[in-house]
RNA sequence: GGCCCGUUCGUCUAGGGGUUAGGACGCCAGGUUUUCAUCCUGGUAAGAGGGGUUCGAUUCCCCUACGGGCUACCA
C-alpha cells in the first residue's frame, strides 16, 4: 500500500452514452493520477450482456479525447501491460473463475442453484413475514438450494447435469465491517446488512463486485474512485478483499458525491429542462430513437466543460475559479472534494464558457466562427472576420451567437426593429440619416473616431441631441437595437457599405 | 420499510469554538459608454429544528426532520 505506484482507472460499462457524472469521475481520477505522476487507465466493464449497447465504448473513448483527459493505458488508448482491458475478454481467460474458485475453496463463497422464480418466492415470503432485511443472507440461505444446504452428492449431481448456478459470497452474520474512505472518513456497517452477493452469474460472467476487485488487484490499481451510489456495497467489497487475503493491498477508496438535477430533486437524468446537455457529445439512443445533445455540439469548449465539472463537488480552497487542466492537476486533491451532492447550475455553466470565449484571441475565434459562416455560404476575409469577432465576443457565451447576433455584419438588414423605430423615428429622422450618409460619402479617412465626430457634428448642425439618434443610426445599419460599439462597427463595415445601408434604410423605413 | 451518506445565501461553495459568516453565478441598484451590451461600484440573500458540552457554538456530541443513495444473476 505504501509507496506503490499511483494507478487509477476509469471503469465505465458500455450501456449507453457516458453522462457528465461519469466524465467527472474520470476527470477526478485523471487529475489525481497526473498530479502524482501515475497512470490513468480505461477499463471497459462489459459484463452485462443484456445491457450492452453498441457504440457506447467508442463514445466513451471519443468523449475522453474531446475532454482532453486521455488514459495512458487501456481500451482505445494502446492497451498496456495488463491487457486485455475489456472484462468480457478477461472472462474468456478464466481470470474471474479462478478467483471465485479460490473463494469457494476457502469456504467464503458457495454455489447456489436457485432459479429466479425461487428467489422471487423467497423475497415475497420474507416481505410477507415483515422481515427487516429481505435478502439472501446468512439466515435465509439455509432455506435455499445451495452447496451449503445440499449434500455433496446432490451438488455434484446438479453440476454434472449442467444445472444453472451462481457463485455467492458467504457473508458472515453480525460482524462489524469498518473501512476508510478518503472523502468520507471511517464508515462502519454491520455485515448483517450485507447480502450474499452473486459473484459469478449463471452465464459464467462475473458481477461488478467480483470483476472490479479482481481487475483492480491484477492491474495494480491504487485508488478506487467511483460515485457515491457504490458506498452501500463497499462493505461486501472489503469482505471479498479480506477473503482473498488481499485486504492490505486494497486500493484506497473514494466515493464521489452525486451530481443532482438542476430543478427539483434526484440525480441527473438523461434529459434536463435547463437546456444544458447532460452528455459530453451528442448521444443517439438507437432503442428509443432519441438523440441527446452534447456539450460539444452545443458549442461548449472542452476546457469550459471540464472546468465547470471540476468545480462541482471540488474546490481549491481559494477564490480562483478558472482553471486550465494543468492547473487542476496541480491543485486537485480528494481531501477537498465535498461530501454532499451538488445541483448543477445551467447559468454558471454558461458563464464558464463565456470566460473561455473571452480568453481566446480574435484569430482563434475567427477560426472557430468560419465553419458556421460556411454553412450560410458566406465568405469573408480573415481580417474582416477577426474584426467581427473582436466586436461581438464581449456579449457572447457561445461562438454560435456570433452568427445569431451578428449576421448583419455579413448581410445588410432588410427589416428594422419596429420598437426602436416606433420610439425614435420622427419627422427629423430621415433628414438626419440622409445628412449623415452624405457627410460620410465625402469623407476620405473613414474610421471610428472620424465617423463618430462627423455623426455628432451633423447632429449638432441639425440641432438634434446625438443620444436621440444613436440607436436609430444603429438600427439603420444593423436592423437591431443592440450590439457592439457603434462606430467601431461602422469602421469595420466600411464607408461604402455604411452609406449604402443608410440610404437603403431611409428609403425603406416608414 | 431497512441500511448507508449528507444538510452554510435560490445555486456552486469558503471558513471553522469568539468572524461585520467570505467568494462566485443569478438577481437588483448606481456609475461609465450621450443608445443596447460590455465594464466598474454597490446591494440582496445563508449555517434545517430541538437538546446538550462550553464563559461562548454555524463550528463538537445526541435526537428529530428533510434530502440523496442502495436494497438484482445492473453497473
Amino acid at each position: 500500500m505504501e509507496n506503490r505506484r499511483v494507478r487509477l482507472r476509469f471503469a465505465p460499462s458500455p450501456t449507453g452514452g457516458l453522462h457528465m457524472g461519469g466524465v467527472r469521475t474520470a476527470l477526478f481520477s485523471y487529475l489525481y493520477a497526473k498530479k502524482l505522476g501515475g497512470d490513468f487507465i480505461l477499463r471497459i466493464e462489459d459484463t452485462d450482456q443484456t445491457r450492452y449497447v453498441k457504440g457506447a465504448e467508442e463514445y466513451i473513448i471519443e468523449a475522453l479525447k474531446w475532454c482532453g483527459i486521455e488514459p495512458n493505458e487501456g481500451v482505445g488508448f494502446g492497451d498496456g501491460p495488463y491487457a486485455p482491458y475489456r472484462q468480457s475478454e478477461r472472462k474468456e481467460l478464466g481470470i474471474y473463475a479462478k478467483y471465485a474458485k479460490q473463494l469457494i475453496d476457502s469456504g467464503h463463497a458457495y454455489i447456489a442453484f436457485d432459479t429466479s422464480e425461487e428467489l422471487d418466492a423467497m423475497r415475497k415470503r420474507l416481505e410477507a413475514a415483515k422481515v427487516v432485511a429481505p435478502q439472501y443472507n446468512s439466515v435465509t440461505r439455509q432455506n435455499m438450494r445451495n452447496s451449503l444446504t445440499l449434500s455433496e452428492d446432490e451438488v455434484s449431481k446438479l453440476m454434472a447435469a449442467g444445472t444453472p448456478h451462481v457463485v455467492r459470497l458467504k457473508v458472515p452474520r453480525n460482524e462489524e465491517i469498518r473501512f476508510h474512505d478518503i472523502i468520507r472518513g471511517w464508515v462502519v456497517v454491520n455485515s448483517t446488512q450485507v447480502d450474499d452477493k452473486v459473484l459469478l452469474k449463471s452465464d459464467g460472467m462475473p458481477t461488478y463486485h467480483l470483476a472490479h476487485i479482481v481487475d483492480d488487484i491484477e492491474m495494480q490499481v491504487s485508488h478506487c474512485v467511483r460515485a457515491e451510489e457504490w458506498l452501500p456495497s463497499a462493505p461486501a467489497h472489503i469482505l471479498i478483499y479480506r477473503y482473498l487475503g488481499m485486504e492490505d493491498k486494497m486500493p484506497l477508496l473514494a466515493h464521489l458525491p452525486l451530481i443532482l438535477k438542476t430543478d427539483g430533486n434526484g440525480k441527473l437524468s438523461k434529459r434536463d429542462k435547463s437546456g444544458i446537455p447532460m452528455f459530453p457529445l451528442n448521444w443517439h439512443d438507437e432503442r428509443t430513437g432519441e438523440t441527446y445533445q452534447g456539450y460539444r455540439e452545443m458549442g461548449f469548449f472542452p476546457e469550459a466543460f471540464i472546468n465547470m465539472l471540476a468545480m462541482l463537488g471540488w474546490n481549491p480552497g481559494t477564490t480562483q475559479e478558472i482553471f486550465s487542466l494543468e492547473e487542476l492537476v496541480q491543485a486537485f486533491s480528494f481531501e477537498r472534494v465535498n461530501k454532499s451532492g451538488a445541483k448543477f447550475d445551467p447559468e454558471k455553466t454558461k458563464w464558464f464558457n463565456q470566460q473561455y470565449l473571452r480568453m481566446k484571441s480574435d484569430a482563434e475565434l475567427a477560426e472557430l466562427f468560419s465553419p458556421i459562416l460556411k454553412e450560410h455560404n458566406i465568405a469573408a476575409s480573415p481580417e474582416f472576420l477577426q474584426g467581427v469577432c473582436k466586436l461581438v465576443k464581449e456579449k457572447a457565451h457561445f461562438i454560435s451567437e456570433f452568427w445569431t447576433n451578428g449576421s448583419y455584419f455579413f448581410i445588410a438588414p432588410t427589416a428594422y426593429d419596429a420598437d426602436v423605430i416606433k420610439k425614435r423615428w420622427n419627422e427629423q429622422s430621415a433628414g438626419f440619416i440622409k445628412e449623415v450618409a452624405s457627410a460620410y460619402k465625402s469623407m476620405n479617412n473613414f474610421n471610428a473616431a472620424e465617423a463618430e465626430a462627423t455623426f455628432k457634428a451633423t447632429a449638432e448642425k441639425l440641432g438634434i441631441g446625438a443620444g436621440q439618434v444613436m440607436q436609430l443610426f444603429r438600427v439603420c445599419l444593423t436592423g437591431v437595437g443592440g450590439g457592439p460599439m457603434l462606430f467601431e462597427m461602422a469602421e469595420l463595415l466600411g464607408k461604402e457599405e455604411v452609406v449604402k445601408r443608410l440610404e437603403t434604410a431611409v428609403n425603406s423605413i416608414k
